[in-house]
DNA sequence: TCTGGGGTCCTAGGACCC
DNA sequence: TCTGGGGTCCTAGGACCC
C-alpha cells in the first residue's frame, strides 16, 4: 500500500515573522498581501480575535488597534528563504518528496511502516523541523494524497493528536470524515460546496460514500477521483518533477491610481521584464502574449473598464526587448483615458523550449551568418543581464520601466528586514 | 483612502475536417 | 418532407489550489 505524509507549515508566514521577533511571542500578529491589501496569514492569537483569512486590513483597522495586534506586509525573500530550509530537511527525511506549496510538501513513506510507526516517523519530522529551521509543522499521514491532505486538518485542528494524524487505518478514516465539513476536503471549494449541500452530501464521509460514476455525470471527473481517494484509492501520484510552466503571468494592482499613459506603460514594461526573466529562468520560448489592464471593481460607482488584448508573435522568443515591444503595441490599443485604473498585467504563453526552435517561414535562415551572430549576441546578453540581476534583484533595468519609487509601485508600510537573505539585516543577539 | 498574485485543469460549444 | 457520423482543435469561462 502506498502510504503519503503531509507535511503544512502552521501559519506559515506569521510564524516566519515571529521567528525573528521573539518580542511577540504571545502577540497576535498578521501578515498583509502585496499592497498591505488583505489579511494572508495570522498568528493564534490573532485568529482567537475572529480575524478572517482574506478580509481587507481596512475592515479590521479598529479591532487591529484596539488589540493592538501587530501588521506585517509580506516578505516573499524571507518565505522562500525559509521555506527552502523546511523542505531541505523534510528531503533529508524521505526518499522522495513533492514540494507542493511555498508551505507544504508530500512525502512518499511507502515502506517506512515497516521499519518505523508511522505515527512516530511524524513526531520525528515536527521535532527535526522545529530544532533545525525553528517552525512549527502538523503532519497528515495517509494512503492517498486527499486523506493525508485531510489528515493534516485533523491534526491542525485538534491539539490533542499532538499535531500528527494517521489515517491509514481506515475505520479512523472515516470517524475523522464524519466531523469534516465536506468544504475542507482538498478540491472542493466554496461553488461545489454549495451545490453538493443542496444534494444533502455535507460532510467528508457523506462525499466518500458517494457514488462515483454519480458524482462523475453530475459533476466532473475531477471529483470522482476525489470520491475515490476519500476511499483509499490513490489517484494522484507524488509528482517528483515540476512539470514545465504553461504559462507565466506577472501582474500588480497600483499603490496609487494610475490616470495617465506613461506610467502606465512604464508598469507594463515592468511586468513585462519581469515576465522576461521568469521565461529565461524556465529555459523556454513564447509565443504569445497578452496585456490587461482595468479599473477598480469594488469602486463600483465609478466608470469602469478592463480589456485585454492577445498577439502572436512572429517567432517565439525570450528576449526582454522583443516582449516589451510587443507588449507595447497592444497597451496602446487598449489603453483609453478617463478612467483610473488600478490593476495591469501581462501573461506569456505558448512556449516551445529552447533547443526546439521554429523559425518564421519569412525570415532570413540559420545559415545567414549576420543574423544568427545577431541571435547569438542577444542571447548573451539576456544571459548577462539576468546573472546581475540574480546577485542583486534591480541592478539592470529596461530605461522605459521608469524608477522605483514611481506612484505605481507597492505599498509594503509594514516590511520586515531580510534577516537571512541580505548582510546588512542579519539579526543580531546582544 | 484602503479589497493579492500566480497558477492548473476541465468542460462546453463552435468551427472545421472527411 | 426528408438533411450523417465521427472526429479534432481551439477558445472562453468556470472552478479549484495556495
Amino acid at each position: 500500500m502506498a502510504v503519503f505524509a503531509l507535511v503544512d507549515c502552521n501559519n506559515f508566514y506569521a510564524a516566519c515573522e515571529k521567528l525573528f521577533r521573539p518580542d511577540l511571542k504571545r502577540r497576535p500578529i498578521v501578515v498583509l498581501s502585496n499592497n498591505d491589501g488583505c489579511v494572508v496569514a495570522r498568528s493564534p492569537e490573532a485568529k482567537a480575535l475572529g480575524i478572517r483569512m482574506g478580509v481587507p486590513a481596512f475592515q479590521i483597522r479598529g479591532l487591529m488597534k484596539q488589540a493592538r495586534v501587530v501588521t506585517f506586509s509580506s516578505n516573499y525573500a524571507l518565505y522562500a528563504d525559509m521555506s527552502a530550509r523546511v523542505m531541505h530537511t523534510l528531503e533529508s527525511m524521505a526518499p522522495q518528496v513533492e514540494v507542493y506549496s511555498i508551505d507544504e510538501s508530500f512525502l512518499d513513506l511507502s515502506g517506512v511502516d515497516f521499519c518505523e510507526d508511522l505515527t512516530a516517523f511524524g513526531q520525528r519530522v515536527r521535532r527535526v523541523v522545529h530544532d533545525w529551521v525553528g517552525l512549527p509543522v502538523c503532519v497528515g499521514i495517509a494512503s492517498t494524497k486527499t486523506l493525508a491532505k485531510l489528515a493534516n486538518y485533523g491534526a491542525k485542528k485538534y491539539p490533542a493528536t499532538g499535531g500528527v494524524v494517521d489515517l491509514t487505518n481506515a475505520n479512523r478514516a472515516r470517524r475523522l470524515m464524519a466531523l469534516v465539513p465536506v468544504d475542507e476536503v482538498w478540491g472542493v471549494g466554496p461553488r461545489l460546496s454549495h451545490r453538493l449541500g443542496a444534494l444533502g452530501i455535507e460532510s467528508a464521509l457523506d462525499l466518500a460514500d458517494a457514488d462515483p460514476a454519480w458524482i462523475r455525470a453530475h459533476f466532473n471527473v475531477v471529483l470522482e477521483r476525489t470520491v475515490r481517494e476519500l476511499n483509499g484509492i490513490s489517484c494522484l501520484e507524488l509528482e517528483m518533477a515540476t512539470p514545465a510552466k504553461q504559462q507565466i503571468l506577472c501582474s500588480r494592482s497600483f499603490g496609487e491610481r494610475v490616470c495617465t499613459y506613461e506610467p502606465m506603460r512604464q508598469a507594463v514594461t515592468g511586468f513585462m521584464a519581469r515576465a522576461a526573466e521568469k521565461l529565461r529562468g524556465e529555459c523556454q520560448k513564447a509565443a504569445a502574449l497578452t496585456v490587461f489592464v482595468r479599473t477598480n471593481p469594488f469602486k463600483s460607482q465609478e466608470p469602469q473598464y478592463s480589456r485585454s488584448l492577445s498577439t502572436q508573435l512572429p517567432t517565439p522568443t525570450d528576449d526582454t526587448r522583443d516582449l516589451i515591444h510587443a507588449a507595447s503595441g497592444l497597451l496602446r490599443r487598449i489603453w483609453r483615458d478617463g478612467y483610473e485604473y488600478h490593476k495591469a498585467g501581462v501573461m506569456l504563453g505558448e512556449f516551445s523550449s529552447n533547443d526546439a526552435e521554429q523559425m518564421g517561414l519569412f525570415e532570413p535562415g540559420k545559415d545567414g551568418a549576420p543574423s544568427e551572430q545577431r541571435s547569438r549576441r542577444n542571447q548573451q546578453l539576456m544571459h548577462t543581464l539576468d546573472l546581475i540581476n540574480q546577485k542583486c534583484r534591480g541592478t539592470l533595468y529596461v530605461a522605459g520601466q521608469g524608477q522605483r519609487d514611481a506612484a505605481f509601485c507597492m505599498r509594503r508600510e509594514h516590511l520586515s528586514p531580510a534577516y537571512t537573505t541580505r548582510w546588512a539585516d542579519l539579526p543580531v543577539v546582544r
